[in-house]
DNA sequence: AATATTTTTAGAATCATTCTAAAACCACTT
DNA sequence: AAGTGGTTTTAGAATGATTCTAAAAATATT
């Protein structure tokens, strides 16, 4: 569980980012980041930036989650081609897609073992692990 | 591994996935069955039957990815956002994939545990487990 | 205040993919 | 081998998410 960031906090928190806290990018970081952890996608996050009376543009919403992004403040999902998703949850953790609804639940990374990796190439390193267990509707009577 | 298609069962398998053998059908399936599994993009198996000199449009390379996948000759792997990638080998087996060229390798499906899974809701089941290992340059001397 | 730098923005551009509707192809009958 | 009907292919248009562009706005610095 993520703490979550009081107000004071939110401005510290896009400075600490190496960002100037100007008014758009404190209203995405206070839609992120105060409050439970979110999976967001750029389209999402904008229309409820909109319907908020944050008047922000699209390309102010990508900007800005690329740039929290880099700065490790978001982690970026790859759970379908065509669409990015943003994770406010940058701890060790994997997911859970149900492919019927869209919707994403965390799971926790410990307890995970993989073994039998392949041996690095010399200079090279991990990176991160993404493991996603995709849900569907069973076919099976239950 | 996959044993290798001879060119006499290229028919057969495009048929057997309950498609007509026509000319661009069997070509693809040619390109991505006989030999060595692979991972390709539909614009890379595009360039390369034109190269081949089997004129195929790009349409149709994405209708035959797709029929070929729905028929499970095929496994759509997602990677990165805004690509699809397809995948030869369709066994239970996961990906190493090195963020600064590109390249993609598989990895053994055996020896993995998941500890602690979240109970799935009545009604689902899991349709796959997709295990990315992403590998960058490491930054430490070596 | 004047100037330089950063940020935001609207709209255009891009890129992979999907759609459309017409033409080509194929299997089957006569 | 010509006709018929269903399938497949195709070029090009359409779509949709993302990125780019260059100008305007905001912010920081002198």
């Amino acid at each position: 569980m993520r703490q979550i960031a009081k107000f004071g906090d939110i401005v510290e928190l896009v400075r600490g980012a190496g960002l100037r806290p100007t008014r758009q990018r404190l209203a995405l970081a206070r839609q992120l980041f105060v409050g439970a952890d979110r999976h967001v996608t750029a389209e999402q996050l904008h229309s409820e930036s909109l319907n908020q009376g944050n008047n922000v543009s699209l390309a102010t919403v990508y900007n800005t989650l690329h740039q929290f992004t880099a700065a490790g403040l978001l982690r970026e999902l790859v759970i379908d081609a065509g669409r990015f998703y943003f994770d406010t949850n940058v701890s060790a953790h994997h997911h859970l897609y149900f492919e019927d609804s869209g919707k994403l639940c965390d799971f926790s990374g410990d307890n995970i073992t993989i073994g039998d990796l392949p041996v690095l190439p010399k200079g090279t390193e991990i990176s991160r692990i993404d493991i996603i267990i995709r849900v569907k509707k069973s076919n099976t009577a239950n």
